[in-house]
DNA sequence: TCTATAATTCCATTATCATCGAAATATTGA
DNA sequence: TCAATATTTCGATGATAATGGAATTATAGA
């Protein structure tokens, strides 16, 4: 993943809403969820939420699909993946550092809480 | 991790120079960077570069100590890991997502580059 | 104590982001 | 075609973030 597509993915977590329409997307799983649901659901107007939406698709967060009248978004778990697996790149490349599986490997130095 | 100081690091992270000094923290190990070298590599101004620390610190993603006249900052892998984990939960959380450890989970659905 | 170097704070400026009501644009079903 | 519902765009406003030079603070060594 390019450093720039991070950064977009990143931005666009980076915000209490979208972080929350990304969380609500991801339990909804690959159905998705339309927009009136989200905004319901996370308790942002419409007009707040279609920009969030907006941001999180150029970050490649989310895709949509029209159903209807509904425009059903769904979680982009590739992007994901992807950040995922960068940071852990970036946290660990090159160093003793925990790959990031469960358990086994989350403690490093003295970890606290 | 709580979703406060998840969505701290986000940003402490979703900005091209703080991304850059992280990554030039972690290549530099637990004997972490004086500002003024970091400054340099990465080449931003020095006042600049305080502010983005400050920001950075603020999200526990460095930590740093005083050395002499200079000052020394150190990635915090603790806060890197606890965000990582976090996303892995949030992305994976609930569904039969992959695990982000290397090869062997990284293809989910059509996976394109 | 004095000078040089390291780092931060201060300040003004600019840029970008977030919010949300109102209006506009679909789309469905009658 | 018309009314109802879903969603997005527009536009104005306020808030927050980023930038970098100049001044300030701290430390080391002579």
């Amino acid at each position: 993943m390019k450093t720039e597509s991070v950064l977009a993915a990143l931005a666009a977590l980076a915000q209490e809403s979208r972080l929350a329409v990304f969380r609500a997307l991801v339990q909804a799983g690959p159905e998705g969820m339309a927009a009136t649901k989200i905004s319901e659901q996370i308790g942002v107007p419409p007009s707040s939420l279609s920009f969030h939406l907006k941001e999180m698709t150029h970050a490649n967060l989310v895709t949509s699909r029209q159903s209807g009248r509904f425009v059903i978004y769904v979680a982009s778990y590739q992007t994901m993946n992807g950040l995922i697996q960068f940071l852990t790149e970036n946290c660990c490349g090159g160093n003793p550092c925990t790959p990031v599986c469960s358990t086994e490997c989350s403690t490093t130095e003295g970890v606290k809480s």
